[in-house]
DNA sequence: GAGGGCTCGTGATGGTGATCACACGCGCAA
DNA sequence: TTGCGCGTGTGATCACCATCACGAGCCCTC
């Protein structure tokens, strides 16, 4: 069977033979059924919105093929983008626990597909199983952290070039090599890299020819290749 | 009886009669109870930590009297104040839930008191009662609007006059007056507020030499009085 | 009353990065 | 082929704000 966009439909997405991290994952037999029960899959074309900033929470989305990205905007246009998120990860988990409105938008960046999961049922589930509660205030308390690294990041680090250089830590750190180097694959265009440490696209450009320039990483095609991550741990220090 | 510092000692500061929104207020009786057990309370003068960024989460304080900051700091000694609390906030509660370090400073602005829950007995306390895990959870969903709020105005207001203008606004809207103007005891340095927005102090006087001169403001004694906001709403727009 | 510590005002200066502008290369479709 | 849209490289300029510096006022202690 296929689906639209080169994707198989997965057939429960919420059951995660790799990371145990996930939120709905190795919950008691029931409480899994019931889950499985309330949730609804659905596959999404790139750049499909799953939800926009301001919005009602109508439920949480779990990613589980492709990528999304989670950003806001002012008034004015500008845009940050505060995390890109990846197959397994919750979306909108606060804004339905706390009935706010989204306070991001998702956007997928590749055709994907996810679990969509009502408001009032995943409530409904939570005072149900108190367990699954505890967890998700971990959960919560992670995305918590993720956001706090974002503060010291935009209200700590001055210069692009730390912004830029922590990013491409990020980023090496999923892909280490034995001889200390890395590869990535390069999917972002220089607007987006802006939008997430918070400058132009022609810093981001200049950026990659100074560091180009000194050494520190490599184009080839589209992948990035990271050279002597011990010379970008020195620009960030904070 | 009288405590240091001027102080009353409340005898149980985890009643509130005044915030509904408190986290352990309207519990069941048995809960109730429980947690007085478990609960420790001490009086702490001006300039006290109550705990320090990146040590191991011990417990969670909650603030019955007196101001605190919350704050983080690079290693160059940059320091942002991401949050001031008040009487009946919760201080801790996303280190101790996911059980990572503290990620902020706890610094009391003067006197105050505060009960502490250790860790263990309060996990153990959430995991005996659900209802109250999923109210720690709308808890934890609600700091992370405030980070999130944060991370706006780090990320999208550029202009220090941008986000002096929103503190202004924030302080406005606690006491609202009938003709539109407010006023606010001003407890904060011209250093500490340069922390909370991300300048120098230096930036901060000429701001308030520039709003003064704009009308926007009035200073008289240490109350400040904050006169037209759709001016300074204007300024905002983001 | 003298002295020290803290906060605040304000001038001078310089660096940095946003902004504007334009050119180039590439993929794609008419 | 031509033309268009998009992402990218890079120069020139300029406003803004961090930094340094210094002096004034204020409170507390000795």
């Amino acid at each position: 069977m296929r689906a639209p966009y080169g994707l198989n439909i997965l057939d429960n997405c919420l059951t995660c033979p790799v990371r145990e991290e996930h939120l709905f994952c190795n919950l008691s037999v029931v409480a899994g059924q019931k889950l499985n029960e309330i949730k609804s899959t659905a596959v999404y074309p790139k750049g499909a919105m799953l939800f926009i900033e301001g919005q009602q929470p109508r439920g949480v989305f779990v990613l589980c093929a492709g990528k999304a990205k989670l950003s806001t905007s002012s008034r004015e246009g500008k845009t940050i983008i505060t995390k890109l998120s990846e197959s397994g990860d919750v979306l909108g988990l606060n804004s339905v626990v706390s009935n706010r409105p989204y306070e991001v938008t998702a956007e997928m960046m590749e055709p994907g597909q996810a679990n969509f999961i009502p408001r009032e049922s995943l409530i409904q589930f939570l005072k149900d199983n108190g367990e699954v509660a505890l967890r998700v205030a971990e959960q919560l308390s992670r995305n918590y952290y993720t956001a706090y690294e974002e503060i010291r990041t935009l209200g700590l680090s001055s210069s692009p070039s730390e912004k830029f250089a922590k990013l491409l830590l990020s980023w090496s750190t999923k892909t280490p090599q034995n001889d200390g180097s890395s590869q990535v694959k390069l999917t972002l265009t220089h607007e987006e890299i802006a939008e997430i440490i918070g400058t132009t696209r022609e810093t981001v450009s200049r950026l990659f020819s100074e560091f180009k320039k000194k050494q520190l990483l490599q184009l080839k095609g589209s992948t990035l290749v990271i050279r002597n991550r011990p010379a970008l741990e020195k620009i960030v220090q904070s």
